[in-house]
DNA sequence: TTTATTTGGTTTATATTGTAAACTTGTTTA
DNA sequence: TAAACAAGTTTACAATATAAACCAAATAAA
C-alpha cells in the first residue's frame, strides 16, 4: 500500500540539500546554508550523513585562502531521490 | 525557498494514517493497522499525537463485545495535510 | 471448568535523530 | 596585536520512532 520512505532522505534538511544538488549539480557549503537556512552545525552533520550513504560527494578545497567545501550529488543519490519522490506519491497521491 | 514541513505530518506512519483518513473519512484501529502495516504499539502512540494536535478524532466504543476505536480526520487535519503536501512540492518539484 | 489463545489495544524502554551551542582554525581588519 | 569574522566541526541534549512487554476481556480448547 504505502512504499517505504528512505529514512536518509526523509529529513527536512537532507531533503532540501538533495533538492538543491539535484537541480544544481554542484553547490558549496555557504550556498547550501543560504538556500536551506540551516545552521552550519546542522548542515555539517547532515552533509556527512549524505556522504556516508554515498548520495553526495564532499570535496574540501580552498578558494584563495578560504576553505571551500563543494558538494555534488552522485548517480546513486539522484536515483535515491527519484525513488523517494515516487514513494511519496503513495502517501500524498498523484 | 523551502517551506517548513509540519513535523507532525513529516513522519512515515502519521503521514500514512492521515493519507488513509483523508481518503476514507473514517477508519478503525484494525483497518489502519492493516493499511499501514504498523505495529499496534507504534500506531497507538502516533494516533495519540495526531489527536493531541487536533488533526484527528479518536472514538473508543464497542462493536458487540469487542472494543472498537474509530478515527476521523478533522477539518484542521485536512487543512494541515493539504498544506504539508503543498510544502513538499517546494522540495520535490512539481 | 480451567487453561490457552486471540483480539484490541496501551505503556515503557531504548536506540536513533535532529538541532543548536560551543568550539576550532585560520584570515582579515582596526 | 588584538578583535572580529569566516567556514566549518564537535558535542551535548531534547525530541522521535519503534518494538517489546504488558494488560484486560472474550473466545476456543482440553
Amino acid at each position: 500500500m504505502f512504499d517505504k520512505l528512505d529514512p536518509l532522505l526523509h529529513s527536512e534538511l537532507r531533503l532540501a540539500v538533495m533538492s538543491v544538488l539535484v537541480g544544481a549539480d554542484e553547490a558549496d557549503f555557504v550556498y547550501l546554508r543560504q538556500q536551506t537556512g540551516a545552521t552550519a552545525g546542522n548542515l555539517s552533520v547532515q552533509l556527512d550523513k549524505l556522504a556516508a550513504a554515498g548520495y553526495i560527494t564532499v570535496e574540501k578545497g580552498f578558494q584563495g585562502k578560504k576553505p571551500r567545501t563543494t558538494c555534488r550529488v552522485t548517480d546513486s543519490g539522484r536515483a535515491a531521490f527519484a525513488t523517494y519522490v515516487e514513494a511519496l506519491r503513495s502517501y500524498i497521491g498523484k
